[in-house]
DNA sequence: GCAAAAGTGTTTCCCCTACACCCATGG
DNA sequence: CCATGGGTGTAGGGGAAACACTTTTGC
């Protein structure tokens, strides 16, 4: 270990931490990755994993995933910035400037995790979070309306669903996203038309009653479609 | 003045910077804001308007703000956050995170300022603009696409033209961020059946044939609409 | 054979598109 | 009176929305 040190500047500095807003899709529900803080601000409440940056070492998004693997030993997942919250008493010690990201998991690809883990990372039912420290409760908000809004036009969907899925799956997802109800056959016929979805020609099983198609999302034939000037929209 | 001090942490910091992507409309081009660097890194080249916030005294919208204003003098203008940069060598110096702003600003409202201004903001063209300093190239394709992307869903043409303007100019606008033509009847029908503009039953003047009636946008009534769930497109 | 969910086609309606001509004004 | 852009209506097609019944499977 180096001997300890200090760092001395010539204007007083912020701290920058990345914080993650990590979603994940439960069959019928959208949850979010919460930590109880192990430390002094906030202590014992839930709050966003996230933490310091590695000054001059890493990048933003870097520091995210490496952040999110320390706590919760999740990888390979869709990241992307969401915003930057600055306000000068945001933490109660400091000034603390955190640049939020936002991430989409499958949850059935990473073992249950009893929450045992290190800092205890849980899953939470996104109408059961409770308040959670700092403006975390912002962030969250902020965040839940930028998924809401992207699953639209960006097929994000396809993160947070098992890779194999049936199309009935897809729908619900997307009904919680709108809030509403969607018409299965319009539904079915329009995913389907846009051929970006690829039939496995299998069935679910352990399930009462008729079994449902799989199908995966074609990421190339995505991205072929979209370079055609065709954009997605659900 | 204070004695001259010094900052001591128990960990490296980095710096905190805003930048500002500040975009303006003339008659059938879009412009952005740029200065000339006066300082080391970059001398002489152009940036970005930006600089480094003000640590615990205020917000990051506050810091985009007044950095704004004190290098070009405008005020009321349509300002969001766009994203932020922090690669560790992004700056050459130390390890520089900047939170990129966006802002929307109605040249005709803010005196010409021949340019000549404490450190020389100019307006640039968006197709003849230079190399900039730092990764501000990067940072201003990243605005460009998202001013694009959104004024198609959300009524910021309103912001960049005139208060008053002729349906012909927001035509224009429109035509410019898709790249490609726009039928008048229909643009025109379209627009107008939104029912959020304004007819001032008044025409330009000084023109050399026919003049054009003035619309203006009607803020109160977009947002009537928008709260019934109606969504603005184009 | 029944409960439970999967899967499938057709019609209607509205909105977007394409398209061409007359009008007002200044010079 | 002519040049320049302002302003208008309509017909046709494509995609979204609405809607009900048959099929498969496990129990």
């Amino acid at each position: 270990m180096g001997t300890p040190r200090t760092y001395t500047y010539d204007y007083p500095m912020p701290a920058v931490t990345v914080d993650c807003v990590v979603f994940g899709w439960d069959d019928n529900d959208l949850h979010v990755l919460l930590i109880e803080r192990g430390e002094k601000p906030y202590e014992g409440q839930a709050a966003l994993p996230g933490g310091f940056i590695q000054v001059g070492r890493e990048s933003l998004e870097q520091a995210a995933r490496r952040e999110l693997e320390e706590e919760t030993g999740i990888r390979n997942y869709h990241l992307e910035q969401l915003g930057t919250f600055g306000n000068p008493d945001r933490d109660p010690r400091y000034h603390v400037v955190t640049v939020a990201y936002f991430a989409l998991v499958r949850k059935s690809d990473h073992r249950p995790r009893g929450g045992t883990d290190a800092r205890s990372a849980a899953w939470c039912p996104l109408d059961e979070v409770p308040s959670l420290a700092f403006d975390h409760d912002e962030i969250l908000a902020v965040a839940k309306k930028r998924l809401y809004g992207k699953l639209r036009y960006k097929p994000l969907g396809f993160q947070l669903l098992p890779r194999k899925f049936p199309l009935r799956d897809l729908q619900r997802l997307y009904e919680t996203a709108s809030g509403g109800e969607v018409d299965k056959r319009n539904f079915r016929k329009k995913v389907l038309e846009m051929g970006i979805l690829e039939d496995l020609n299998e069935t679910e099983s352990d399930v009462a009653h008729r079994a449902a198609r799989l199908y995966r999302f074609n990421e190339s034939a995505y991205r072929k479609r979209s370079r055609d000037g065709w954009h997605f929209e659900l």
